[in-house]
DNA sequence: ACCTGAACACCGTTCAAGT
DNA sequence: ACCTGAACACCGTTCAAGT
């Protein structure tokens, strides 16, 4: 009735997006696959690893191509983009947070956001570091941002929860400021090797 | 044998500690206070408040008052006061990260944060943006540099974790690159005032 | 190779009853 | 007010046995 690995990790996406992930058990999965729990551990090694391998998908799913000339413009682009991914799925970012926090993966932006900052002028070693810093404030605000929205959603007070009426501007200007700091550095770097050179 | 909820949170913050967070149960937690799980009900309503509440205690004993002058070297200070007081503990940035992601809690830096952004010549609209960017970007970072840690401290390879052999320096400069964002943000806004006085 | 049956060692939470 | 006893409705995981 399973026979693929992927035909877990699609039906666990399923049930996420239907029930939360408090609801994504096992066991549950299991029913979901008309199979006895042990059958899964047929093919994920544990709960831990099908998580990881459900947060991958969902990132893969949500991924799109950064096209924009200006590096800027690019992180911009993929930040957006992985919030979007994020926002698509009940506890999409808690999900990848809580994935991200034992280890385990959940880091392809990572990637994308690297690749976008290609050609910024940053120095190298702070290429990586700049990466991070934008996947951090992207994954933690809209994390926060989407356990605020499914409260309200279920019935909780929406007593202002971001400082603002749109969680979305709140995002972007978050992310304004993290590019400032990006343009700033990259600024300085080429007046450095400008003066060098 | 407890008498008091602060009994109940200190004990929750030992276990945390000497065991980690998989293994601060209500019914282990019940074990070290020598009383039965239900018992714990009276001082608790459940497990999301007693998590919220020693994610509190825990940031309330790291907390360090701000003293340096220029405001970005009080919220750097605040900053690196708050990854200490997570990595103090073991899981802290996990548990922090997890009760702030189902929002009940552990929030209170970003109090220190908005104070020590205070005469940062920031307009009043960005003050809590720039303090969340801050708050977003210390704890993700902590959290994955814990896990890292523990991981490497519990016999996993420690294949360059942070792609950096020391992960404070990675935490720095990603705290450098967000201060000088806000900088570039304070300058501009102060300009402007200068222009339009 | 893939799955079942059955068990092991746990969970969080509720609630009548005791003192 | 604070706690026990006992239960309810679950968990993740292992492993011999079946096909």
């Amino acid at each position: 009735m399973v026979h693929a690995r992927s035909d877990v990790v699609s039906t666990a996406l399923r049930v996420l997006d239907a029930h939360g992930l408090a609801d994504l058990t096992m066991r549950r999965l299991a029913a979901e696959l008309d199979v006895r729990p042990s059958a899964l551990y047929h093919h994920v090694a544990d709960k831990q690893t099908l998580l990881a391998a459900v947060a991958d998908e969902l990132l893969a799913r949500g991924r799109r191509p950064a096209t924009a000339h200006a590096w800027p413009d690019r992180v911009r682009e993929v930040a957006v983009g992985l919030r979007d991914a994020l926002l698509a799925w009940t506890d999409g970012a808690e999900l990848v947070g809580t994935v991200v926090g034992f280890g385990l993966g959940g880091t392809a932006p990572l990637r994308d956001l690297e690749e976008a900052l290609a050609g910024s002028g940053l120095p190298d070693d702070l290429v990586p570091v700049a990466a991070r810093t934008v996947w951090h404030f992207t994954l933690g605000h809209t994390w926060e941002e989407q356990t605020h929205l499914q409260a309200g959603a279920a019935g909780a007070i929406p007593d202002e929860p971001l400082g603002t009426r749109d969680p979305g501007a709140a995002f972007t200007a978050g992310l304004e400021l993290v590019l400032d700091g990006l343009r700033a550095r990259a600024d300085r770097s080429t007046d450095r090797s400008l003066t060098a050179g």
